[in-house]
DNA sequence: ATGTTACATGTTGTCGACAATCATGTTGCA
DNA sequence: TGCAACATGATTGTCGACAACATGTAACAT
């Protein structure tokens, strides 16, 4: 009967989950101002929804860190100061650091695997810094040191770090952050990779915690990017 | 006027919050048997709520790990494996030793400060010992490790060992734990301490790494805990 | 007896509506 | 002119209703 058209798995996303989608990307792109504040109706008739999911997906939104909620007000695009930068590459450097010596411990062809995938994260960001979207560049950037993570194998620090990975894009879209040049940023990630090949624990936790340290202090740096041109759309309506 | 009844803070809390708070309860007591499905009308006829409260409630047990959705499903109280376990433990690991040299990094008064709390954690873990409420002392030995971390002043990092912790105590709830004495599990406690004031951070890091691997062989070793006593009292409507 | 179809029931996903609360601007009065 | 009280509008919190979906049962055909 049904021997030849074999069809595809199809699958679903529910509403909620959609919403949650576009507007994690709204925010982590700096679409969405920080402080901004989100009306629900307004976003669910942008959205072409009801209120229900939208409220759904603020409250997934909020426990990411992304929104902050307060009674009887509207929900709004969390804003990041000097601390939470902090906390934010302190918090990876713990993530990160456990998750390269777990990887050491499970043995030489854990290494070798992990190494792949950084090699492949690292040509990826290669191509996105010749190619010059600041916030791609910093994606790939990100994707590089969340490949680590999983390698870790452990699916609770992966997800912790995807939280922190999203704050960090978010900061860094609304951070003019002073990048330094392609090329100290490739090395600067060989040289992570090369610290993993030593087996050295003490190595490469002093490799990552001095990058992120880095990476941190170039952000903190930084000045508010303006942007009058991207201005929020998801809410003027008013 | 007004010299005399000066009143409290007053503090509101939302439906959804206490919606949040008591399924939470149930969940980690044990109350809610893993792998139950959670009807939206029963939960909501019998707090006394609408559905939408429970829903957005639902929302955030999802993404704390308590609860798992599927699309057009009921959402059930999360089962855990042996692999889970040993994800939280290694999670937990990961969190405390980064907490303990950062707290160390801080100098002589962090660390004191900390061991105060810590001993106050640890009176009061005596007292629960000698009460004899399994779960209560589960509750006490987390707040101990709880402390530790939050003396590390990282947020976020408390943030995720506040969920590692309700999945400890979950894991707890449904597993005869093959606890140790009381007295072991004091001086284990001690020791933990004692490693803190030695100020050296890879003394501490291996003291807190045994002391976890310890517990999370013991849960790992347990059997599952026949409870047809406290049968759920949340779902049956049927 | 077996497998399939159609139906019946119950549950989730989504929506619109109402009540409670908050923010704002205006009026009244000292 | 300044402050307080009020009125007004908008927004959130909560609810009940309906549609879409899934599951279990009965009828039917092979």
């Amino acid at each position: 009967m049904d021997a030849e058209l074999r069809l595809s798995p199809l699958e679903f996303t529910s509403t909620t989950d959609r919403v949650c989608t576009e507007l994690r990307r709204l925010i982590v792109t700096g679409t969405l101002a920080p402080g901004q504040a989100l009306n629900e109706k307004s976003v669910a008739q942008q959205l072409g929804v009801s209120r229900s999911p939208v409220r759904e997906a603020f409250q997934r939104l909020v426990t990411e860190r992304l929104l902050l909620a307060e009674r009887n007000k509207s929900v709004t695009v969390k804003e990041f100061t000097d601390a939470d930068i902090q906390e934010i590459y302190d918090a990876r450097i713990a993530i990160e650091t456990h998750a390269a010596r777990r990887i050491i411990d499970a043995g030489a062809a854990a290494v070798t695997r992990t190494t792949e995938r950084l090699e492949s994260a690292l040509t990826e960001l290669r191509t996105q810094l010749d190619e010059g979207d600041r916030l791609a560049v910093a994606r790939a950037d990100l994707a590089f040191h969340q490949a680590l993570v999983e390698c870790g194998g452990n699916s609770r620090l992966v997800a912790a770090y995807e939280l922190l990975s999203a704050e960090t894009v978010t900061c860094m879209a609304w951070l003019e952050n002073v990048k330094p040049s392609g090329d100290e940023l490739m090395q600067d990630h060989r040289d992570f990779v090369d610290a993993l090949q030593t087996h050295d624990p003490d190595q490469i936790t002093s490799v990552i915690s001095a990058h992120l340290s880095l990476a941190e202090s170039n952000l903190a740096a930084s000045t508010p990017a303006e942007r009058a041109s991207r201005q929020s759309a998801v809410v003027p309506q008013r």
